[in-house]
DNA sequence: AATTGACAGGTAAGCGGTTGCATGAGAGAA
DNA sequence: TTCTCTCATGCAACCGCTTACCTGTCAATT
């Protein structure tokens, strides 16, 4: 009982001087808390003098505005939030991917005097996203790792019609004019089949990833796009799905070796590093060699790439300026009173040729 | 002028419904707003009958309190902040390490109702973090990737004096007691260098990281008890420093490649997966094979050890359970009101066993 | 029947900033 | 010198929610 008074009387006291703080800076500079207020905003017109009375007398009594009481007088809570997939312990996506972007739109934000605001979202939770700005916790988002599915649409729509301020990353919705930045994996196919064709492969097999990402359907668009360029037939078959994970690749490895086996594939080009990855490690204990008796390319260049055996070809996505990029519209869109157009922002990729697919393919069967 | 002044009124009308929402479903429910606050936040007491009359009014009307308002009123922000430091495009610490902790964190946050702030640490930045409370940014705080530094510790001992609840991840400070989440990274070393032990290595050297992490210590600390327990002597020369970097790894290549050769070293442990990776890629250039030439263990079990040729033999240190333990423990102490003493976990890590050291020595020379 | 207590629920005062409006001072113009 | 006009600053309302305090009701006790 005591103690719980005495705690009580200690918070009462130290609230009390907290408190106080901002009246006492007011008095040691002479003014009124209206104009602490200005300086520190640097809203409305304050002398010179005068702000400088107050920035010293803030900095002497150590004063910093109360950001919770700020946001709330604004009404803005000066969030960005940034919504991922929670895959615990199933890193469906490369982490890869998403520590580059997270870095990007981290870095961007906080430039800009933003804090992030990391929303998991479960798979099998009701996409609420427009209750986030409902309920003030941010003031824009960025979405990451979105697919095209019904509910995601709907959720999507809302905060459209809404009109809240958000952003898509490296997903596109059909029909749907929505804030995005996206790699340019159309092209990045075309790169990987050219190069390819280049060293003379000619039956490439593709290992695409689900059709929900629009990025999968991008890069069979490419891929089918490069082989029409080249007026090499595309094959229907020669395309598989995985969903892009490591297993995913692996799990093809019986179809792929009988393909290569038959004469019938002499590359693969897989839709991400980590499928790629599978993908060889299969074949290997098949006694087939990726760079050698076929030609692999992956796809985000991540940081495994070069560490495997041998090296793996891959498309260099540049995942930290797709989250600079975003991050940066957004705010700007956010800050902006006009409303304007959304954007559609497109990063270009590279192949970077490694071990995996740069032996020369003498004699094609 | 006239859009501005039409989108203007249209936000007052729109605020104005906001604002009215609150009082509509008092109407509809035919109470005072207090009392809706009441049920809303569960707090007071308030008859079954009321409570559900305004649970009903408040979904009918579409509902949701305002975070801002309310944790301004509360005069808590509701966020646990993850501090982390910032390294773009230099992943020195594995991203997998960051993306397991960091889901743990997330996932625990969120069951407890709390939002995760995500503030990162430049480099250089002047360390403070108490500043992050007295703007009511943040209630409690993760740190990760701290190191021992003059700055850190004065930053940190600021936060223990003015009584801000934080946990450290991974990390530990020599004479403060502060509340850590750790792996047992010392029994992580003794279970490396007795598995080599067991395959009869005897000649072990150990790659560490800088001393600024405790957790390098701690390795080192482990290494050499277990040497000592198997009464093989420790030579201070076969212990070399890198800074957890894949680079870091590759440069030690050709002074470990000088000890294979000479017959000194038989067995390398490194204090991370990235930097057993950079050196087996710079030994396998010049023709010494983890797993035949040498054994080799790295630590972390990153998603990469199974993906190396040879795989990595590694030690898993759940980096998950980490982040839901850190999170968890600094959750249960902010809503105690009882000052708890501090609380050091330290959590078990298991050897993985992979091809990169199991082949028997047969005859140590 | 009168007294008491417990409890439901209303009233209004904050929480710590921002900002519209009013005011006073000082400068320039008549 | 007096009248404006402008600019710097103070006053006070407000942001939306919580909660201390108060009142009135009703059941239990005497």
């Amino acid at each position: 009982m005591h103690e719980r008074m005495y705690a009580c009387t200690f918070w009462r006291l130290l609230r009390g001087e907290e408190g106080l703080i901002r009246r006492k800076v007011a008095e040691l500079a002479g003014v009124s808390e209206a104009t602490v207020s200005r300086v520190l905003s640097g809203a409305g017109t304050v002398k010179d003098d005068t702000a400088k009375r107050v920035m010293d007398a803030a900095k002497q009594l150590g004063y910093v505005p109360n950001a919770l009481a700020q946001r709330f007088a604004l009404r803005k809570s000066g969030n960005l939030g940034v919504i991922l997939p929670l895959l615990p312990k199933v890193n469906l996506f490369s982490t890869f991917y998403f520590s580059e972007v997270l870095s990007g739109i981290g870095v961007t934000a906080k430039q800009r005097g933003y804090d992030l605001l990391l929303l998991f979202r479960e798979a099998d939770e009701a996409r609420d996203y427009a209750s986030l700005f409902r309920t003030q916790k941010i003031d824009g988002c960025i979405i990451l790792g979105s697919k095209d599915t019904p509910g995601e649409r709907a959720a999507l729509a809302e905060l459209k019609e809404r009109e809240h301020p958000f952003c898509l990353v490296n997903q596109r919705f059909e029909g749907e004019a929505y804030n995005t930045v996206d790699a340019d994996q159309k092209m990045g196919s075309r790169h990987a089949v050219r190069h390819l064709l280049r060293y003379g492969y000619r039956k490439i097999c593709f290992l695409n990833g689900p059709p929900e990402y629009s990025n999968s359907l991008d890069r069979l668009n490419g891929f089918q796009q490069a082989l029409a360029e080249a007026q090499v037939p595309f094959r229907e078959e020669h395309v598989l799905i995985g969903n892009y994970s490591r297993k995913s690749g692996y799990r093809q490895t019986e179809t792929v070796a009988a393909l290569i086996r038959s004469g019938e594939v002499d590359a693969v080009i897989a839709a991400n590093d980590r499928m790629a990855i599978g993908l060889m490690q299969g074949l290997k204990e098949l006694g087939i060699r990726a760079g050698e008796d076929f030609a692999l390319v992956g796809c985000d260049d991540s940081d495994v790439s070069s560490m495997m055996e041998p090296q793996l070809t891959s498309i260099r996505v540049p995942f930290y300026e797709v989250g600079c990029e975003a991050a940066s519209r957004l705010l700007d869109l956010m800050t902006e009173t006009e409303p304007s157009p959304p954007f559609e922002v497109k990063l270009p990729v590279k192949l970077i040729e490694r071990a995996s697919s740069k032996t020369t393919r003498s004699t094609a069967k």
